[in-house]
DNA sequence: ACTATTTATATCGCACACGATACAATCGCA
DNA sequence: TGCGATTGTATCGTGTGCGATATAAATAGT
């Protein structure tokens, strides 16, 4: 415990923004040692992952899914086509898309799905009860963040 | 919802690691139109309010503060000092440290705090019960995951 | 006192993440 | 049919974030 100048002030943790973001920062760094033997970052993990549910799809699509900007996306899918995760190709049907789909090495990638969850999810260190209620009132935080 | 090929593949919004990555770039796009009119980000607000509750930190003790390694806050505090939030001098009684102190235009960014914080408050829609809740949650799991 | 280690910060290269902008393909409407 | 508006991506510049490495100051051990 810090001895403040102004008691006025909180502590930086009480506030739910920066717990959310030192959070973020700490599931990295859990992610960090399982992903790297596979050559993927986080976020190159996750665009996998949905192309492992559904696969073909634009990068719209996909920057929808998790609520990022096509400009963050379309270096980020650019690498992983160039380490052989995905292909991209025209739309035939609408020339302005960009289908991304996996190839060989994305569907390797797969295999490890299990693992990964497993190793994450002891990491966290709650029950499965626990987890789920978190999830449910970050997914109506987000909600209202995104409305507002 | 999605008409997925594999069943046994959840979506990505049930795992407590996408909510969170997502809460946090949700939080990221409520302070921007807060903070630009100040003209800080959001990682140097964090700075700013370390110093508004105790002033003349060295680099390691903000970094240990906001779970960052110091590689990330040197550009990023040159960058305060640059637009007058802060200064940046050597510690007289052992030089190896950068004693970082508000400036002027650190100490008015602090009278728009309150403002700030309940912009940003609102835009949760949580009640002070259910955001304190979720800070404990998120408080224990990011204990798990550092120790991991 | 002198070296070896440790500590505190800085530098570099890479990968997100965003807003602003550009551009080509498509669509809508006269 | 043709032309303006919209849509889907890409590009550019700025600002985090990290690990690896460098460097200077302080400390420890002989």
């Amino acid at each position: 415990m810090a001895t403040p100048m102004d008691q006025d002030i909180p502590e930086l943790n009480e506030f739910l923004c920066f717990e959310i973001y030192a959070s973020n920062l700490s599931f990295g760094r859990v992610y960090k040692p399982v992903l790297d033997p596979l050559g993927l970052t986080y976020p190159q993990f996750l665009v996998l992952y949905l192309l492992w549910r559904k696969d073909a799809r634009s990068v719209g699509e996909i920057a929808g899914a998790l609520g990022l900007e096509t400009s963050t996306l379309t270096p980020l899918i650019k690498r992983l086509e160039q380490a052989g995760f995905v292909t991209r190709k025209r739309d035939p049907s609408d020339e302005r898309r960009v289908k991304v789909s996996l190839a060989p090495r994305g569907e390797v990638a797969r295999t490890h799905l299990d693992e990964i969850r497993d190793c994450v999810g002891r990491a966290t260190g709650l029950t499965l009860e626990e987890a789920q209620e978190l999830q449910t009132s970050l997914r109506k935080l987000r909600t209202h963040l995104a409305d507002s």
